[in-house]
DNA sequence: TTGCCCATCCCCCATTAGGGTAATGACTTA
DNA sequence: TAAGTCATTACCCTAATGGGGGATGGGCAA
């Protein structure tokens, strides 16, 4: 028998997923969180085998409390959940430590068959999770200096502006564009902006 | 007694819909879908008193099916559903004529409340998606050519490039640009991506 | 210690972008 | 018919962008 949590903020998926359950004999849900400070709280407290974790709630993310729970309890097996799911998302999930990846939209048995396979300590991520991790692994990522001035150009900022708010020089802001441009593989400011909100690297 | 349909990609979502439901003894599902084409068939055989339909799913849109179904049947109440929600889907799916609009993250409470009032010929809209519509009915939207040279911009392309690409002339490009800075109230154009994505203008 | 990445600064220079102003034809709506 | 939007073109002009080079100091890891 495998014991399962699930932490979501959405009330009628962890209804769905519960009528799911009934189709799994061998899962039992012990535990139900909205958000990241009951996922910490759950894994501390009741430890079940596998918990499912939803990527996007409210207040703190996902993947944060991913971290802060893996910190305390390193054993607990994550299933992360996510309905859009952006290659930033996925980077990092797995990079956290998640045992699984799994789209909310899966059918019920992928989804089932997803926490057995945790709970036999194996991974379950889709393929093309792994590909994104692969690819992603690859490549440097932007620095947070980096993603600050990315955030400014999406709003609209010049390199003289955003030199003006961080306090630096104009050409120090051209040399952090130039990064970003190679790390992002774009060829100016419009597309870095396309591609870092694809990615999940800004916010949308 | 009000019947009621659901169509959405999401089987685990559709399930929990089915277990909420039996708090309202009042309302009885009487279809299921998972596409556009679904929602379409079930309007059209099966008229329920109020529809649940998803705005995303695999293949046609939930704003371009709901244009459909309500060419063919006009008095069909229909409420979208959305996850993510972004203000273009908002716009659409209100102009185009649904009587609700919620969100998946509701409590099940809220989405009964939102069936019940739809079938009894009320709108269902929380307050921020009318101050959307009403927000963005004041200003003027951006054009297909205008949509075209934006994705371009996404893209990476230079005024000079999109003409080529366009067969037009630069000077076209540069008006079309200055239009779409206008109307999105945005002064360059990575300002205009990011805003443009936000919306959901361009597809992300 | 020697790299490597980060963050900062400086120069020069060609290209691009964005503002202003004005005009045309097609098409729809009041 | 007149007003409005859309799509197109042209001109000039200034400021901003992006590419090239080279340089410094801090931090971290092999």
């Amino acid at each position: 028998m495998t014991t399962l949590a699930i932490v979501d903020d959405h009330a009628i998926f962890r209804m769905g997923l519960k009528y799911a359950l009934t189709l799994a004999k061998d899962v039992k849900l012990v535990a139900e969180g909205e958000g990241a400070d009951d996922a910490v709280r759950i894994a501390r407290e009741i430890k079940p085998d596998v918990m499912l974790l939803d990527v996007r709630m409210p207040g703190e993310d996902g993947v944060a409390g991913l971290r802060r729970l893996l910190e305390e309890n390193e054993s607990q097996r994550v299933i992360m959940l996510t309905t859009s799911d952006t290659e930033e998302d996925i980077f990092q999930a797995v990079k956290a430590g998640a045992m699984g990846y799994i789209l909310k939209g899966a059918k019920p048995e992928s989804l089932i068959d997803a926490i057995r396979r945790v709970a036999a300590d194996e991974m379950a991520f889709p393929k093309e999770v792994w590909d994104v991790y692969k690819m992603r692994s690859e490549m440097r990522s932007v620095s947070p200096r980096e993603k600050e001035v990315l955030e400014l150009i999406a709003k609209g900022c010049s390199n003289q502006e955003i030199a003006t708010m961080l306090g630096i020089s104009p050409n120090s802001i051209k040399i952090h564009l130039k990064h970003i441009f190679e790390k992002l593989d774009v060829v100016d400011r419009a597309e870095a902006v396309a591609t870092a909100m694809r990615r999940g690297v800004i916010q949308s």
